[in-house]
DNA sequence: GGTTGCGACGTTTTT
DNA sequence: CGTCGCAACC
């Protein structure tokens, strides 16, 4: 019996049988099995398969759902609607199209077409290009339609920068209608606006499905939120299960009030709590769990597990990103030879895509199998979409960004200006570009040379649209890489330039793949599901345990995945948290960037690595960041430094034998000699201006281009030198400094005047009242109490 | 009409 | 450090 296999809350949670259920999920509390064995319960229970819409909010996690209910079940069931959000929304869209003045199939356009358009938008109402990004644009529509606003609110502002955003998303919004066409947020807001205009249509879906169940449900944004409530308004089956602690995508229009607010957007609301962990060790979670204790905005739980105490969280501090990346290496290899890991048993996490340059560079020149998720995404690639546009014409001709796009890719004669009285027919005929092409013959302004052309590439969509009816998704992207003459233009070149279209090559062969795999499991569907399934996909969607090499990936994309062991880099301020916070310490954003943390550590079950760097390249040039507030908010029972000191330095970067490059050859910590001064640490680096202390004659302010100085290497130091760090604490133990306590006043030679909020005996962590929060190494800080 | 070179600019995170 | 867009070149 499968309830067996259940906690007593799992099982309390799926029997409960009627009404509003709000799982407050812990991290690693069994959260899917729950809702699983739930939607097999309740098949069990007589109701029907076709009553039942779960939704998720990745395709990764969806496919899950649907394996294992399978798998429960022993069967599959097809008419059962388990999907994303966006998969869901765009079912139900392209049923009833008609109703919101869209064609059947219209065309999904992804972030980086809603660029494009955009672009053409802000030409049109001659706006300054340099001032208006856009970027700013697509940030602010998409933040609009997950709020379900529309651009008569912007329009109606007196605020001319909104007024001015207003009219972009006017135009936009046009131009999408008559591409055909809808981005992301629209296959939300749409689904919104059908189903508040046309009530028959609400009801239609309000009566088939009978029991809704939503999965992490405190990322749902206003839209969502109202989908979800506008199909429950009568029948009250709603079934959320979410954790307000791993709520991160706010910057996407997620609002943690959705879940904290659960209770009274229903009636009698039961809350069932799930906060037994499966997933990680003692030491572990007691870190995660006082991590996010630091919030305030959260409903308050405790995580426990029986998995015993484990090992501590290890902390690392490095010189410099690439040391760091060596550190990881080194020790993989180590958890591999001495431990037993394999390569997929581990993970390493950071909070933006850029990092994983350094850590690929390491794994490559060492030979470590790694895979990276996201980045560069697999569909924003110039060839891919290049042929992707050839396919969705085929499907929706009336996709004038995509006519654009491939018109004359590869190269066929048809220029800007021939493409600019081509559209300019369209806009005085009021047709699509498409239609225009079909009637060459009425544009005037066009000559016979080019008026073939076009006729031309009229033509090859029209052999391609005969070739889609009669053959599979694969061989059709085949025929347009071939017809098209795409292939032959790369080979062209790959005689000039071998790598460059080799891997350009090898994309479209894969996305060939893609296509056999989709052809293979979905023998019913054509191009038009290809391309709406392939839309809707992301990297992280091609994760695959079996997998044999080690996983690279952003916080973000790790939700829901869980490792052995997990390496959590970049722990600095300015990096992760990643705003630069001033003295307003409690705000969302920084909320966010905890959960993140939270997010990230929870993902362990054995061991996990903590790093930092003390110096990083950031935007070509070295930046100096303090240790991330984060690592002072663990316990320092659980944490178990690895070097502070004895193993940074010269040795370690010598061991990852690579020239470090830098203006300033040195790093806070450094150990140097001065011709007259003797010897010193350095305490504080800007630019070229460093601050050491002298053993003899106290701190002094140098130049690093004009001072006669040397750094001392580990293997130089001498009995007397190794004395520095004992001499230094004295030296501050004579000062009157025995130690601090939290709300101390202390006063620091650079930040000023400031109070201390934490302090363990080797960090402290103070509030300077003009330079913000910051965390200092007590072995290299000079402070007055005051 | 296409290619190459230079300067300005910028980074969270994703369906 | 990269990428992107633009301008001058072939």
């Amino acid at each position: 019996m499968y309830l067996d296999e259940l906690n007593r809350e799992q099982r309390e949670a799926v029997l409960y049988d009627q009404g509003p259920l709000l799982i407050l999920a812990g991290a690693g509390s069994g959260k899917t099995r729950t809702i699983i064995y739930r939607v097999a319960h309740l098949i069990k229970q007589g109701v029907s398969p076709y009553e039942i819409l779960v939704m998720t909010f990745t395709n990764k996690a969806a496919n899950e759902m649907k394996e294992r209910i399978r798998d429960i079940l022993g069967t599959k069931y097809p008419g059962m609607w388990v999907g994303t959000f966006h998969s869901i929304c765009l079912r139900i869209l392209q049923q009833e199209s008609i109703h919101i003045g869209y064609r059947t199939p219209f065309t999904i356009y992804s972030t980086s077409n809603q660029d494009t358009v955009i672009k053409k938008c802000i030409k049109e109402l001659d706006l300054d290009q340099n001032k208006f990004k856009p970027r700013m644009f697509s940030t602010a529509i998409n933040k609009a339609k997950n709020n379900l606003q529309s651009y008569d609110k912007f329009l109606d502002s007196n605020n001319p920068y909104d007024k001015t955003i207003g009219k972009v998303y006017k135009l936009y919004q046009e131009e999408l209608k008559s591409n055909n066409a809808m981005d992301f947020g629209d296959l939300i807001m749409n689904t919104v606006i059908l189903f508040r205009e046309n009530r028959e249509i609400l009801k239609k879906y309000q009566d088939k499905f009978k029991h809704l169940l939503i999965d992490e449900y405190q990322d749902t944004n206003r839209a969502q939120y109202k989908l979800v409530s506008l199909l429950t308004q009568n029948n009250k089956n709603v079934c959320a299960v979410g954790d307000d602690d791993q709520s991160i995508y706010g910057w996407r229009g997620a609002d943690l009030n959705n879940i904290l607010d659960f209770e009274n957007d229903y009636q009698n609301v039961k809350i069932i709590r799930l906060e037994q962990n499966y997933r990680s060790t003692e030491n572990i979670l007691r870190a995660a769990n006082s991590v996010i204790n630091n919030n305030i905005n959260r409903k308050v739980k405790e995580l426990w597990t029986d998995k015993g105490i484990g090992t501590k969280v290890h902390l690392y501090q490095a010189d410099d990103e690439e040391t760091e990346a060596y550190f990881v290496l080194k020790t993989i290899k180590e958890l591999n030879l001495i431990k037993g890991y394999e390569w997929k048993d581990i993970a390493i996490l950071y909070r933006t895509h850029a990092q994983s340059r350094p850590l690929e560079d390491a794994f490559l020149y060492h030979n470590l199998p790694y895979k990276i998720y996201g980045g560069t995404r697999f569909y924003d690639r110039k060839e891919i979409q290049d042929i992707l546009a050839y396919a969705n014409l085929i499907v929706n001709p009336h996709d004038n960004t995509r006519i654009n796009r491939i018109i004359n890719v590869p190269r066929r004669g048809i220029g800007e200006r021939t493409f600019e009285r081509l559209s300019n027919y369209a806009a005085e005929k009021n047709v699509s570009y498409y239609e225009a092409i079909e009637r060459t013959e009425d544009i005037d302004t066009l000559s016979a040379t080019y008026k073939n052309k076009i006729n031309d590439f009229k033509s090859l969509i029209e052999k391609l649209k005969v070739f889609e009816n009669e053959n599979p998704v694969d061989e059709v992207i085949n025929e347009i890489a071939l017809t098209s003459g795409y292939i032959d233009d790369l080979s062209e070149l790959k005689k000039r330039n071998s790598v460059e279209a080799e891997t350009r090559l090898d994309n479209i062969a894969e996305l060939i793949n893609v296509a056999n795999r989709f052809a293979t499991l979905n023998p019913d569907a054509g191009l038009k599901e290809f391309l709406s399934s392939i839309a809707l996909e992301t990297d992280v969607d091609s994760y695959e345990e079996e997998d044999e090499s080690v996983t690279l990936m952003t916080l973000h994309a790790a939700k829901g995945l869980e490792f052995q062991v997990v390496f959590l880099v970049g722990l600095e301020e300015g990096l992760f948290p990643s705003l630069k916070f001033d003295s307003n310490d409690e705000d969302d954003e920084l909320e966010e960037e905890r959960r993140l943390c939270y997010v990230g550590m929870t993902r362990a079950q054995e061991e996990l690595y903590l790093s930092y760097a003390r110096s990083r390249r950031q935007y070509g040039e070295m930046k100096y960041n303090m240790p991330s507030r984060f690592i002072s908010e663990i316990p320092n029972e659980c944490l178990d430094q690895i070097n502070i000191e004895e193993e940074t330095g010269v040795r370690s970067r010598k061991q990852y034998n690579k020239a470090v490059e830098c203006n300033n050859p040195y790093i806070v910590g450094d150990k140097v000699e001065h011709e007259k001064l003797g010897i010193g640490i350095v305490l504080e680096i800007d630019e070229d201006i460093i601050k050491v202390d002298f053993l003899q004659s106290g701190t002094r302010m140098l130049a690093t281009e004009f001072a006669p100085l040397r750094q001392i290497k580990d293997d130089e130091i001498t009995d007397s030198m190794q004395d520095i760090e004992p001499e230094k604490k004295k030296a501050q133990l004579s000062n009157g400094m025995p130690d601090f306590t939290v709300g101390d006043i202390v006063e620091h030679d650079h930040f000023g005047i400031g109070e201390v909020a934490v302090y363990d005996g080797e960090f402290i962590t103070i509030d300077f009242n003009n330079a913000g929060r910051k965390m200092l190494s007590i072995a290299f800080t000079k402070l007055r109490k005051v």
